[in-house]
This record gives C-alpha cells, structure tokens and sequence, in this order.
DNA sequence: CCCTGATTCGC
DNA sequence: GCGAATCAGG
C-alpha cells in the first residue's frame, strides 16, 4: 500500500506514551515503533512527556571558560549484556523472586517470548509469549528489541 | 569505551 | 513539528 511516512500519528503517539509510561526505555520503545531513539525521546519532549529531569539549567553550553568537563570513568553494562547473552546459560529457575507474582518467567517456557508487557495499572503482568525461536528469548518481533547491532561507525568523539 | 536521557539546532 | 546532532550523566 502507497502509504506515505505517516511520521507521529495518534496510534503512534498512544503507544509511545504507553511504553514510556510502562517504564521501558526509549531504545525499546524506538526500536518497538520503528523510530529512531532520538525521533522518540524527541517526541516526548515536545509532549513535554520527560520524566523527571525537566529544563533546568543543564549547565548551558559554555565555550568560552573553562571546560570543567569530567568524562565519566570507562565503565561496562555488563549487566545488561549478561541479561541478553547469558540467559541461555543462566536461566532464573531457581530465582525464588518474590516481585514475581506477576506472570514471571517461570511461566513462560524456553520456547516463549519473553516480552514484558507493563501497563501502569495492569495487576496482571504478562509477557508477550510467543513463539520463540530455539536459542532465543524473544519473537521474531521483539528479538530485534534485544539484539544489538553494534555497527557504531560513528566517530568516536570523545 | 558504551549506553541512556534531554536539549539544541537544522530542515 | 520532526529528526539528527550535541551535550551531560552513569
């Protein structure tokens, strides 16, 4: 169908406020709509949809005294990458998570997905259960979320 | 060195 | 108004 970039439409804008008021994060909901991460979180602050740290002075850019800037220390998510990567090899099943009342893992199988589908307001948490492919913890839609294409060519300025 | 969030600027 | 670029913090 000959549809134009339909750009921020109504449905669009619903989900984005959804998932951002559902607590994910805006790479998830950028890659959820299929925006960049820049198009969302720009979106939300023209809705004036920012979380918490409003305006402010953020410092303002100042170039002309000085650069008092203190390029935070080289630290790794392991975290995150061990979420992803590591959950075929460390699986929760002897995760006695008491914040699981909600539909956990547990409930889900190998061969599910694992998308959490957090309303605010929702007692019934649940995930996307799909079907997953083997090896995988995500659908075919949502395995893009938690794939990472780390193809950063941009220049490291920095 | 990587990632997320928010603001700022150009189109 | 939208999106990339830029800045700031973790």
């Amino acid at each position: 169908m000959p549809v134009l970039s339909p750009t921020w439409t109504d449905e669009r804008i619903e989900l984005l406020k959804q998932h951002f008021e559902a607590g994910l994060s805006c790479r998830e909901i950028a890659a959820d709509i299929g925006v960049s991460r820049n198009a969302v979180i720009g979106k939300l602050s023209r809705l004036n949809l920012t979380r918490g740290r409003t305006v402010d002075d953020r410092k303002v850019q100042d170039k002309g005294s000085a650069p008092a800037r203190v390029r935070a220390v080289p630290r790794l998510q392991y975290e995150m990458l061990a979420t992803i990567y590591g959950e075929t090899d460390a699986p929760v099943v002897t995760g006695p998570i008491d914040e699981a009342n909600r539909c956990s893992l547990l409930e889900l199988a190998e061969n599910r997905c694992r998308w959490p589908i957090s309303t605010p307001g929702a007692e019934d948490f649940c995930f996307c259960g799909n079907s997953a492919p083997d090896g995988q913890s995500y659908c075919a839609g949502h395995s893009r979320l938690a794939y990472r294409p780390n193809s950063r060519a941009r220049m490291m300025r920095g």
